[in-house]
DNA sequence: AACTCGGGGCA
DNA sequence: TGCCCAGAGTT
């Protein structure tokens, strides 16, 4: 079945007052900080990423820092996330890069965020979305899933998804959107077991009778 | 496009 | 236990 533009614009509309004022957004103080939290982030729960820079962030909390710190011993500090040894491995490639090249700052574009070893796509724009008001929409697993299932914008790669949504998104709700997205696919349209019997979506969504595909 | 990394979370 | 996961890099 084939969703309407103005069906997407309810829809969109559903999700922005149901998942008014849900955020992503984590409380570092500095770029580097939501940096590094975003890299461990993949595969791996925000509680566990919160337990993790808790210990490391305190001493550890500039690129020079944890240069210092080697990467053996950020390997023990991060260990408890998965794919631990190939973030610690890249966080420190990154690390010798802004220290290189911007001064221990964290560059503020996109095309310069993505040539750091362990940021792709979604972790740059998460970066240039939330940190340096470039608007933006990070595509992760759930925005991808919820996406193509609500028919919002379908796509057989996350970057067909991006650009979709953003045709389909005024730009200056891309930010917010990528919020409702997750969230939405987090607590409603889950992988596994979505709640279409409390989807705020119920009755748009072409997926409603079989909501896992 | 498919494969791999890896411990955690969940049924 | 087995299967999937708030991705990115390599082949």
């Amino acid at each position: 079945m084939r969703v309407t533009k103005v069906v997407k614009q309810q829809m969109l509309a559903i999700l922005a007052e149901h998942y008014r004022g849900a955020t992503t957004a984590l409380n570092y103080s500095t770029p580097f900080e939501l940096l590094i939290a975003v890299i461990l982030s993949a595969q791996c729960t925000d509680e566990r990423v919160n337990i993790i820079t808790a210990r490391l962030f305190p001493q550890y909390n500039t690129p020079a820092k944890i240069l210092a710190l080697g990467q053996d011993k950020l390997e023990e500090y991060i260990r408890d996330c998965g794919l631990f040894r190939s973030k610690a491995r890249n966080i420190i490639a990154t690390c010798e890069i802004l220290c290189r090249a911007y001064g221990g700052e964290v560059p503020t574009r996109f095309e310069d965020l993505i040539k750091l070893p362990g940021v792709g796509r979604k972790t740059a724009n998460v970066i240039v979305s939330q940190l340096f008001g470039t608007p933006a929409i990070a595509v992760d697993t759930h925005v991808f899933r919820v996406a193509n299932r609500t028919g919002l914008a379908k796509g057989k790669t996350p970057r067909e998804v991006e650009e979709g949504l953003m045709r389909v998104i005024p730009r200056q709700d891309w930010a917010d959107a990528h919020h409702w997205l997750i969230w939405h696919g987090r607590k409603v349209c889950k992988a596994r077991q979505p709640a279409c019997d409390v989807c705020p979506l119920n009755g748009l969504c072409p997926s409603r009778e079989d909501a896992t595909k």
